[in-house]
DNA sequence: TTGTAGGCGTTATCAA
DNA sequence: TTGATAACGCCTACAA
């Protein structure tokens, strides 16, 4: 192993002090033009790189960002917040931060690991998904003064961190207004339990499509837990009912892949769209909203940078989602 | 902000001194047993943890561990690194590692990342996924005398270093008896392009069961790109031909799904098996071969560990998959 | 068994 | 515009 690189042996090659160097890469303008080039040949000639440790020690900052991995799950939707941490990893790098992963199976042990964190490695601020209602990180992180942003909006709390969402209730009035256009009118709704803000916006869209139309919801909603399984049996029972609908909108991808099997071998074949452009939609062909991440990962970005910078403590970004046709509606 | 509690905090209040309290935690049996609890006890009152920062200075370790995330390919395998990484965080956190997440399109790209990540954060090791034929990276990291383990054995390559990988060949072979078991002679093996040390293996699996029962794969492989859309279209080609399959064992759940959009309308229904378990496959009930994700993780970590204590650099481990059994085979 | 001194690599302060 | 010095928090010698 070469042996080790530091601000001195750039300083001493340069013929300059290392305080002189530290300013090239950190306060370049103080630096005269000819010096700082000088410097920065032997910066590159070296590949020297400021060593993080010894950096934080003296100006407090990490460049570390801390994230949740969550335990897999269902594996459909799951998969939405494993495509969301790629961009988040690319989107942090272009920022010069890193993103530092932990695990928690709730909002307690969540908090537990902000603690640890904090204390050792002193992540300069945590990107937060899966917000809910009596959600407790937002306000130990607050409480903290812990620089954070969430991907979800602060539901039923009021708006005091910067957070990032997509426009749940447009998306699936999106898709709602599509299955209008095709011509149908009993457009049922297939959704996860009331209650979750997530749930509650995304039927939200649908009963505000539906109205605008001039048509009236009744019976045409159902609340099922968020499994393919689920998904199948309600479905099959909405399809089967008097007046039952000829197209459905889900709140997710598992629960359309439910109603996707429940329509197989119907005259005429119902349409359903779900939500979040899964692999699986992709593979079985099923038409659906997908949420722009990449877009959601640099706002994430922009909205912490912005905190750790001392500006727009409570800035928040709502994107659209847009429609993946495929076979499905 | 409470103000920071450091090692001296931790000190003062329990009227030792800051060695004492070093030793408690890194050399506990130079301490006596009263003078320890003592000191234990202020350390959980003040939830005090040492500063990684100035721990890795002193040190040289920075109890990191570096990943890559890929960008999100197909989606249906991609997965599968997904839950590793999910795993991965875990077994490492047991052994007080966490992970710093990266990004690379290819070796190159990687290896930037590694000089990169060494020079300014220094993690104390790698875990490599994806290896190949002609891998840079494994050859670059022992130059450099980084500590690294594998998910993947080295393809082609000396055995340098530590590896944890899953024993494709014995999967395929378990998918291929299990036909032979439900009475199919015909059986076809599907895979993506040989020279791939995965693929290869995967085939070989099935050929060996093959031969085993005395059955002549004769033009019963096909190999094509690791989409669903070629997947489809060569097991079309395949049950259409003559003596075509009433049997598929596929390299992957990608193809697998090709496969199973293929089949349907047959008559008999040829039967289909994938690999790895993705959330496709469960979702539209596909037979599938699945990986020990959590055993591997805890393996890579195990092995990584101990280069890092300077014991075995060049253990490895060998995994079998196991079937779960579904609708399809 | 406990205490003291020094240094890891960097940046902020201050003086030149 | 540049340079010397101190300090961040910890751990490893070494001394008591």
């Amino acid at each position: 192993m070469a042996s080790k690189v530091t601000i001195r042996t750039v300083a001493r090659r340069a013929g300059v002090s290392v305080q002189t160097v530290s300013n090239v890469l950190n306060s370049p303008h103080l630096v005269r033009q000819e010096t700082r080039a000088q410097v920065q040949a032997v910066i590159d000639e070296l590949g020297y790189r400021a060593s993080q440790a010894a950096r934080q020690m003296r100006s407090g900052r990490s460049r570390l960002i801390g994230v949740r991995i969550e335990p897999a799950r269902d594996g459909i939707n799951g998969n939405l917040l494993d495509r969301f941490l790629h961009e988040l990893t690319e989107a942090a790098a272009r920022a010069g931060l890193r993103i530092m992963l932990y695990s928690a199976v709730d909002d307690a042990a969540e908090i537990r690991a902000y603690e640890d964190l904090l204390a050792s490695y002193s992540p300069d601020g945590f990107v937060l998904t899966s917000t809910h209602h009596d959600d407790a990180r937002a306000g130990w992180l607050l409480d903290k003064r812990v620089p954070f942003v969430t991907f979800g909006r602060p539901w039923g709390a009021p708006d005091s961190h910067p957070w990032v969402d997509v426009d749940g209730a447009a998306g699936t009035a999106l898709a709602t207004r599509r299955l209008l256009g095709a011509g149908h009118r009993r457009i049922g709704f297939l959704g996860s339990p009331e209650g979750a803000g997530v749930a509650d916006d995304r039927r939200d869209g649908w009963l505000a499509a539906m109205r605008d139309a001039g048509l009236g919801p009744a019976g045409l909603a159902r609340h099922v837990p968020d499994t393919v399984a689920d998904g199948e049996s309600a479905a099959d029972e909405m399809f089967d009912g008097p007046d039952g609908p000829t197209a459905l909108v889900c709140a997710s991808d598992s629960l359309a892949l439910g109603a996707w099997h429940a329509r197989t071998g119907r005259e005429p074949l119902p349409a359903v769209i779900g939500f979040d452009d899964t692999p699986v939609a992709r593979a079985v062909g099923l038409t659906t909203v997908a949420q722009p991440l990449a877009e959601v990962a640099q706002a994430c970005v922009r909205l912490l940078t912005g905190v750790l910078d001392g500006r727009a403590p409570t800035e928040h970004v709502l994107l659209e989602p847009h429609l993946v046709v495929r076979d499905s509606g």
